[in-house]
DNA sequence: CATGAATGAGCCTTCATTCAT
DNA sequence: TATGAATGAAGGCTCATTCAT
């Protein structure tokens, strides 16, 4: 475990998570072989087991590292965005897009092992996974205390259902390998539909 | 044909379809040993292979078969649902969930699956899946057409995100095994997100 | 547990045990791989965890399996013996060698790894050596009681020693693989030299 | 030789030997990892190789250190018994348990290891060891020259038997880790037994 | 059709050894 | 000399699949 772990910092051990994440990108967890992550990384494959307990240990550092990164930028341009929270929902939905597109092996593997790891990588509780939904969630609270936002849906409801609808939309353009162009519009569609809902109204033209 | 339909029938098939599905919910398609499913279903271990041909082709049998009698039970139901699309939208919430909880494992074999054998096992495009989120596709677009809904979204976007949303929601329903109790009320809550949307108006109070 | 048994008497199980016996005398328990033991068997790999639970299970199977064997050979053919304990005794000595004349893998087997085992295959106690301690020291308790042994040597330790005494001896026999040739003689100096003493009486000419 | 000799009385390698004595009496020379004696040593792995080939290596010198070591005490101590053979014998008896007693480790290992190295560490020919034996055979020669010990028995078997009888016994105390209570009291009876024979006469009341 | 013992390819992981610092 | 991170060969074991019965 003390060896198992060297220092948290290290450009041996961010190759091995990069090579990870495009093994699992692109073959997914269990399709993937250790010794495939390794010459992906560009080291041998016991150099692997220097910096992770085992190859699940290395999918949910993964995931930690990569979340945490997620978050921090996230929630930074959350702060420089202008304007009320509709606003804010509105960039939420263009960063997550956003970053997805900038890192698709990241969003792909974001989208597609999310789930399964969640389930099966014993007592593994995803923390930061939780936290990003957080993230969304107090979004929503301060909408609703803000009187934005209706106070009838439950916010953390609201906040999955959010994410469900963002994430599954990622997972087809991700898998369609889509090029960035109308996402945009994509996202601006997102947007009007969670806010202003499926019906018509005269307001919409 | 009359031999492969003897075969589609046979209840022997259908109770390793079963075993399988009980097996992939509890422990996920990689973790699941096809001794396991056979023990499951009370059959040997070679008996699988009379009526399936690998372990990929039982897992995509599994969703065929699964996902056409959700869709019979689906299109049935939503046909006898009195009143305009906004009623049947709702009504289509409603039975997602009420299918789920239902059958918990078929629930938890779909949210958590779905993916990952999408996208991995091999050449697999699941159909079903996407004849499932047609029905759900027109009914937008017969909403579209009929008014009540608005048309400055792209119905096949709208389909896919409606979807998603509803699928996170179960997942989280279905890995915490929640007790059907106010699963109503979370259905009225995103049936109302959706279609009205997030943003506060006078109307609801 | 249950599948890693199946039965006990098998003509695959003993095949096993007979190529785990020869590889083990020839190479010893850590430097003998799996598959030479299957290959020295005539079967798979994977055929072994059918019938043993891992290596170590193996190993120990092999002594218990044997060394029942040798007990029951040896009580058979020392309730034969014609004569007192001195005679049983000396007896006792020549069998002993003459199994492991007629058995020189299993000779080999038991004087190298016996020891090494003992100790390093975690939570095995080697009841089956025990049992052939017990054997011996039984004689000898029986040859206090009539009186035809010395009453002042605690049973348990005279056994040990007699038996630490051929042990050594036989482990030169068997690794210099010496012919039979004049074992008798050996098996003759030995017990008179653990009946008699080393010291020198004038009934010795 | 100047620079051989440095190196063979470096306090490091002597605590690198020490530090690997300890370990293989804990866990046996093939469960002993390399690491596991470089940090019982105080050193780091690469430094085991400044002082010794490879791990083989290792096992053989701490058998060639140490038997050497108890050779010279066993000599030297053996030299100051005043009295005839039989006295000698007693006191080798008293000695190589005494010296387990003052040196549990050391015994531990050579009692479990000297049989596997000396088979399968290749090449290996363990002459220190038989430089042990050849004390007890000369011993048991001047005996039988001098009249006190009878002469029809091979002098390197009695040796052979002597030593197995004396290492099984210590086997046994050893891995108990009996206290040395009642050493001298089976120190006693082993040397009865030696000398005297098993058999019951009227000089033993 | 059904069985389940047997197969053997393949993978994760360990660990003795090396070598750049 | 000393270090310890890195290496990569090797082995125990699993499990999907086959086939003789």
């Amino acid at each position: 475990m003390a060896e198992a772990d060297r220092q948290r910092d290290s450009p041996k051990r961010e190759r091995i998570l990069q090579g990870a994440l495009r093994a699992f990108a692109k073959k997914g967890f269990y399709n993937t072989r250790v010794s495939e992550i390794a010459s992906e990384a560009g080291v041998a494959d016991g150099t692997i087991y220097l910096y992770f307990k085992n190859k699940d240990d290395l999918l949910i550092s993964l995931f930690e590292d990569r979340m945490e990164w997620v978050i921090e930028r996230l929630t930074t341009e959350l702060q420089a965005v202008e304007g009320g929270v509709l606003e804010k929902l509105r960039a939420f939905v263009g960063l997550h897009f956003q970053l997805a597109i900038e890192n698709p092996d990241l969003a792909e593997f974001i989208t597609v092992e999310l789930r399964q790891s969640a389930k099966f990588v014993k007592e593994y509780e995803n923390p930061k996974f939780a936290d990003y939904l957080k993230i969304l969630q107090f979004l929503i609270e301060e909408g609703q205390r803000g009187g934005e936002l209706r106070t009838d849906l439950d916010s953390r409801l609201v906040s999955r259902a959010l994410f469900g609808a963002l994430d599954e939309v990622l997972l087809q353009l991700t898998l369609a390998r889509t090029p960035p162009k109308d996402v945009t519009e994509e996202t601006g569609q997102i947007s009007r539909m969670i806010i202003d809902g499926l019906v018509h109204r005269d307001e919409h033209t």
